[in-house]
DNA sequence: ATCGGCATTGCAAACGATTGTAGTGCTGCT
DNA sequence: AGCAGCACTACAATCGTTTGCAATGCCGAT
């Protein structure tokens, strides 16, 4: 009763809110499924009405519930955006790599008119994915990475249809995948770092995800044919950020002066490279010429500005997206696989 | 009729879909409501049908529909995650500050039992938060950065109350903010040239932002305090990556050797410069010394290593989520306002 | 005058869970 | 035997929309 809220509705302009459709139709004296029909724009309802009722809800800022709305029509417009933290502990997600991709997502999905939900699961069990796409929530998923959870994935791609997952495609695998060539990309950097004369190389990154393998494997390519390299050393390094500076620091220590070629499997890896070496006072790239992969935004801004291996990652989000929306349209799409490009810079 | 996915039930050990709690009822020969409270875990049921009910429930990977819940309970466990695009036009997402702070709240968000949906908008008119909050979705709003969109959001705050907003507390203001002691940032940032010597400084900023006015007023007052420091200058820098590189380039080309210090708005504007000022052949910090702001994780891995104020993300965004905890009981918040720290590496 | 056709609008049944209330059967006490 | 009390479960209303179908009123044509 002594509310202060209560008495004068016309107070600045924004009247007594509407709780609902019901209320609207009562005020516009109009059923609720005209009201309903009005406010999704339809044409089987009076032009003149569908204005008044238009009106109405404009001035009193009154928008349909969507859980009701989702509930009735079956579908959310929510895609579920996944990062599985499988082979790393902490901080996965600050990866510029992931951010970037990430940005892109959230562009074409905004575009395209879908929300976007992100889970960031440190996978416990198997049922992680599961647990995702049965909460009722979600169109379709997209999973960035594939970590080290390619089982978990193949077996919910075996039954669910509507997901796209940024990594490496294997024969026979099930998911439906966007990614770069790793191996033709880790062949395009070992390749240049030939070209320029070095011989005695090594690659850093963590051969325990898909896509790090592939490009080890196509870096080792490179080196196989050439004549007169030795075979390919390779120091795990993790990707995340607290571990990478003491990671990459031990390796630089313990290969000492026996290297004149560093393979990174990631720019951030890279530039912590770079850093080290010239900490070192060792010079780039004459001594040791470095590359990344990636080609991230922030690489262009290193010194000596980084020679990487590109991947277009604003396509390759696209590509996620449209993949996505035929696979929610119950379209079976096959993999996609994108050409990497070596981008020459400074550091190699 | 001839569907080959319905004859045979116990194929692949995962038995048929059940689609909703009436249908597991039936199975259990229990009524829906029975179930519901055995899946919620109550103890008004009997233990053992509980058990029961589980069993069939987890057997067949049965999930309680998340949007009809929501809608009869009136509560979604979603915070909306908003980053407005005022001033920048592109790409902003993948700003590495924002990218941290974001990667911490969903680290905070997820802990705290919420999901985290999106909403990456560049304001077109003066409602777009209003969409935002009133989509009937969202349990509580973040907003990541007030741009220059105080207006908007202080017009909302006025009615909504769930919201906390990263960024500068204006006094006066309604809304809640979580956000660093801008101005003491900028002091502390501008006192750190000056205590080396420096005395001809520039600011590398867009003050469109009121967070980034605060630093620039603040690196003001320190310089006015000096008694030998010109007035500082200021030089609009927008915080995209894309515009970055020719801004500075061109501010360090017309400033030419005029100047001696540069306090950077972030550390990614600030990575620019060390960059261009290296092939510009200017020696930091001898000739120039630059600091940043932020301390993001990859501010420790530019060469030289960056001088810059630490924001405390990680305890911001556990704040946030806090603050918006409570906000979301009703109880109205007042704003927190954080200490900057001056990290000094070799920049500055 | 009657009726078919058209443009609108109202009615009511979903969508799938949660939860207050009422009902059931059983135990144990008097 | 009768009944209070207990533990459990069923019933049904509810959340707020959407949408197929029926109903209404009005037009011109026969």
């Amino acid at each position: 009763m002594t509310e202060t809220s209560n008495d004068k509705p016309a107070r600045e302009g924004s009247k007594p809110r509407i709780r609902n459709i019901a209320e609207l139709a009562r005020m516009a004296g109009v059923s609720a499924g005209t009201v309903s029909r009005a406010l999704a724009g339809k044409s089987l309802v009076n032009a003149e009405t569908r204005e008044r009722i238009q009106a109405i809800a404009r001035e009193h800022g009154f928008r349909p519930n969507q859980m009701a709305r989702r509930l009735r029509t079956q579908q959310t417009g929510v895609i579920g955006v996944v990062i599985p933290l499988g082979h790393e502990r902490r901080q996965h997600i600050s990866d510029p790599f992931f951010m970037t991709l990430f940005g892109h997502l959230a562009d074409a999905l905004t575009e395209s008119g879908h929300d976007l939900m992100l889970s960031r699961v440190i996978p416990g069990d198997d049922e992680w994915l599961d647990r995702i796409v049965d909460s009722g929530m979600l169109d379709g998923a997209l999973v960035i990475g594939q970590s080290n959870q390619m089982d978990a994935i193949e077996k919910v791609a075996e039954r669910y249809l509507p997901m796209v997952v940024w990594g490496s495609h294997r024969e026979g695998q099930i998911h439906c995948t966007v990614g770069t060539d790793n191996r033709l990309g880790g062949h395009l950097a070992a390749q240049r770092l030939l070209d320029q004369g070095k011989r005695r190389l090594v690659f850093f990154g963590d051969t325990g995800a898909p896509e790090i393998a592939d490009r080890l494997a196509g870096a080792r390519d490179a080196v196989a044919a050439c004549a007169d390299a030795p075979e390919m050393r390779a120091c795990s390094t993790h990707l995340s950020n607290d571990e990478i500076p003491e990671q990459v620091a031990g390796h630089l220590d313990e290969l000492g002066n026996c290297i004149d070629g560093i393979v990174c499997a990631s720019d951030v890896i890279a530039m912590t490279t770079l850093r080290l070496l010239h900490e070192r006072g060792v010079r780039v790239p004459q001594d040791v010429a470095v590359t990344g992969f990636d080609d991230v935004p922030i690489a262009t801004q290193t010194v000596p500005r980084l020679t990487t291996v590109r991947q277009d990652i604003a396509g390759g989000a696209r590509a996620m997206v449209d993949l996505l929306t035929q696979r929610i349209a119950g379209v079976e799409t096959p993999s996609t696989i994108m050409a990497p490009e070596l981008v020459v810079r400074e550091s190699a």
